[in-house]
DNA sequence: GAGTAAACGAGACGGTACGTCTCGTCTTAGT
DNA sequence: ACTAAGACGAGACGTACCGTCTCGTTTACTC
């Protein structure tokens, strides 16, 4: 009978260190000893290092899920905007910065946490989003067949990207990319409006 | 005095085995065995494994040029759509993604990675991309105070995503893109004008 | 739980390695990989070189017992005179010549090496001397305190200086060597016997 | 033009690296630090370490000469027990204990080595002492045909061994080992006279 | 309950790589 | 034309972790 409470213990250590030591400086002998447990019990719950890292992220170890809720108010645009600031704001701790980029780098490195990564951090984050648009859609907010997954990756991909470079997300920043998506910058209408 | 012919020996080693084995997998040992380096050598140029793939991204060893330069036609839509297909197109060479994915990793984990990624990776693209959309805003293409540079960075971030993601960027999807930025998503005009 | 196999393995390497290269040739790398152990598996029960030595000797993995051994026929004279002879034999194979400069070399460099040396590969060669001299000197064929360790000392001194200075140990040398601490080589016994 | 100078500097050098850090500890880098030379200035003089070495002792560098005058007051047995303690007084430096020792590690470790040593340090010794002898027996105090060669080694050995194995060669030491050599221990002459 | 089988903590094992040190050779300035 | 200064390829040093493998010791299910 394997032991529910040591695993949270081995997840709860290794979201410390991937906060305070970053994805590849990860140790399995210090994660073990912090959670006061046996290499070998990692090991027969976790077969590597990335499905340490994928599993934590799947049970919400690590992202706060207060940043995932799209706000719902009747105006997209404003919704939009806040639910971003709201993102942007959450990415301002260091704590959450330090995790989010740990996993960045696990995700980039190797396949199946990129797959939990996706799967479970930020495809909640871009259903929450996507369905928010969609319903906007709905409500003849949105133009038909507007690019609503593209948009979300967008979005989320410039706050990664804000991330990854360490530039802040400023309000400017936010306000001016919903603005962007939104309203779009061209003058004219497209071209034969195809 | 240091001998730059092995300073590029390293690098093109380096970008070999960032390419082949990911960041966190690089070896310094097999570094400086493939450059046919003494260790040390390596060391008394980089003293951190991070410095090394940062000057690697900082002399070009990494990325290519090609998908930098942002075509100008004097038709702003169709040329960000050109790019950005391009650039898709790019990261469908497994070897591409897989460099850009261990650069990733590298920034994600490292500030002075993260600086030599922006500066010189991404700002370079960055930057023809905003100059590009400010030539576009001076011939009368764009709204006036568009946005350029989050517009650039939610591209990039987007595509990155997509990479990071294992997704392809498909042409539909950079389609959307584009068509988003550049004409919004938004039914109505932006309320009041601001 | 440590294995005495792996341990054994790491003293037989350790003591191949001695006879081939010397002191300070010794390489833990070259040993560790002789041994068929990991680097740390030697460094865990060794933590120095000197030490290594240092059990090896101990262990008697270095010294042949048999050089040991003083025959005891009740003549005193020849009994010493073939043990010296049978000692001058086996330093003539090049194998424990070797080793036995090799542990010189250890013994001079280090203290501790010094320290089993003298206990184990040299003390036990001279208690057995000095041992088989007292029996004489009860027997009554030896002056009353006969300098019996100053003999012994005297005895292996001489073996080790020409095994040090590369001169062969001629059944001449040791007969004049037994012959004079035996009878002495002056003419006159002592002034006055003090 | 090869500065003599420089070369004294390297040996000086040599020689106080020797007796504080011992044989297999000597750094060529610091001794050509020490002498204010580059390190291609000495290789071009000493291949090895171990020529240094040699030529250390070679040169005088190394042990003191006074301890090699034997006196000769034309008492053998007296002028023998004086110079042997002599001989320990002076092994009673730590300073010149710490050489000795280096040298002797090195003479083990090193064929060219060990014939220096051999030549040069011991063997001016050896010679002073079976000159000494040969006198004696010319004067009628020794026996005839006695083991010079012989006695002088053990004599050496002996002082060796005790350096080897950190023992002191105390008066008693050196009286009683002088005794044994010239008086011999057994109580009986030799048996048959032959 | 007593017996048993698994999961546990602890940690040794054969390895790989680390970053540092020294070796003996080779290159570069400076005098 | 020398030298000192020091970079170089090579490789050993002692340390940190890797993932695998015993060890005894709980722990919790079966009989």
């Amino acid at each position: 009978m394997r032991s529910e409470s040591t695993r949270r213990a081995i997840l709860e250590a290794t979201r410390d260190e991937l906060a305070a030591s970053g994805y590849d400086k990860l140790s399995i002998d210090r994660i073990a000893a912090a959670a006061g447990a046996g290499k070998q019990t990692v090991y027969r719950w976790y077969p590597t290092k990335s499905a340490l890292v994928a599993d934590c992220l799947l049970e919400g170890y690590v992202l706060p899920t207060t940043s995932i809720d799209v706000p719902d108010t009747g105006d997209i645009r404003r919704d939009l905007g806040d639910w971003l600031r709201a993102f942007a704001e959450g990415l301002d701790h260091p704590q959450n910065a330090a995790l989010i980029r740990a996993c960045t780098a696990a995700a980039a490195d190797n396949d199946e946490v990129a797959a939990k990564f996706y799967e479970n951090a930020t495809a909640a984050t871009e259903t929450a989003l996507t369905e928010r648009l969609h319903a906007a859609e709905l409500a003849g907010q949105l133009k038909k067949d507007a690019p609503a997954v593209a948009v979300a990756e967008a979005l989320i991909g410039a706050m990664l990207f804000r991330l990854l470079t360490r530039q802040r997300a400023t309000v400017a920043f936010t306000e001016g990319l919903t603005e962007a998506v939104m309203a779009g910058i061209a003058l004219t209408p497209s071209p034969a409006q195809r």
